[in-house]
Formats: structure tokens, sequence, C-alpha cells
DNA sequence: GCCAACGTTGGC
DNA sequence: GCCAACGTTGGC
């Protein structure tokens, strides 16, 4: 069992309208960055935890929790024409780019980026480094367990 | 809208 | 394989 930091634009798919879905589940379409596709194809599992985080937005930050619910499939929007993230050199023989399912299980306070950067165990995350883009980032399991524990008082 | 940081592309 | 040019991300 992992844990992960998912990255979506409210503008586009945010945690409100995933509780809106039937399941409460989307497809986490549009990865177009290897890295982060190589952890949805090679590492995520059903049931690993995810932090369903807001990104590019007037207040980003920690919105919800989710769990993965179905394993890496291929990324529909690879093969429409129509799609901002078509990809012409994908086939359905020979997708390039793959998404899981993520369901949400609840919304949470919104934790702000400024609140995470001021925890000192929250100084290694991969999603606070100075730099970092990657919309999907593996988090440590004590990571976990502190914003769960000490910022949300959930059992992790 | 700005811009730092990083990723991708493509000529050589 | 190098690397300059260009594109993207995402906080501010």
């Amino acid at each position: 069992m992992r844990y992960w930091l998912m990255k979506s634009e409210p503008s586009v798919v945010g945690i409100d309208h995933v509780l809106a879905m039937p399941g409460q589940a989307v497809a986490w379409w549009g990865v177009r960055n290897y890295q982060a596709r190589n952890f949805m194809r090679d590492q995520m599992q059903v049931g690993d935890k995810v932090f369903f985080y807001h990104s590019n937005c007037p207040e980003p930050g920690i919105a919800g929790l989710a769990v993965v619910a179905r394993r890496a499939y291929p990324d529909e929007t690879q093969f429409d024409p129509e799609s901002h993230y078509f990809d012409a050199k994908a086939t359905r023989e020979n997708p390039r780019w793959v998404n899981v399912d993520v369901r949400v299980t609840g919304k949470t306070r919104l934790i702000g980026l400024a609140e995470l950067r001021g925890h000192p165990e929250l100084a290694h995350m991969r999603t606070l480094q100075r730099g970092n883009r990657l919309s999907i980032t593996p988090l440590d399991p004590a990571e976990w367990r502190f914003i769960c524990e000490q910022l949300l008082g959930l059992p992790a």
C-alpha cells in the first residue's frame, strides 16, 4: 500500500465535481509527463491512499481524501483528435498514456501550501520542493500519518 | 500576467 | 549524445 498526492485543477476537475459523479470516482486523465505516468502504470495499486490536491487556483492545497479505485489502463483522451490531450503517436495497439481511477472518500478542510510548508515534518515532501512540477508524487507513510492525524485530526 | 524551473524536441 | 530553443507548470 502506497500513499500519493495527486494534483488537479479545480477549474477542470475539482473535488466537488468528483463527489457529484457516480461512485464518486473519476479517471485521472490528461497526465502527459512520463514520470507521473510511470507512477500510475508501475506503482499504483487499488486501495492506495491519495490526497486530492487543488492546483493552479486561488487556494492551492489539499482538499480531500481519495483511494485508487482501478489500476492503470489507457487514457481515452490520447485517441481523441478533438481532445487537447490527443497524441498522434499513440495507438490502441500501442497506447502511450494511461490513467488510474480515483474515488474520493471525503472532503477535508483545505490545507493550503503555506501551511504545509510551515511544518518541518513535511519538509521533504516532493510537492513542496523548489521547482517541483510533478502532478503525481509519492508520500512517505510518516508524511501521510502526520497530515491525517496532526493536521486533520483523523485516523491515518 | 510574470517568471522560475523543469521537460521535450530536434538539428547537428 | 549534446544542447539551444521552445513549451509547460503552477505559485504568486
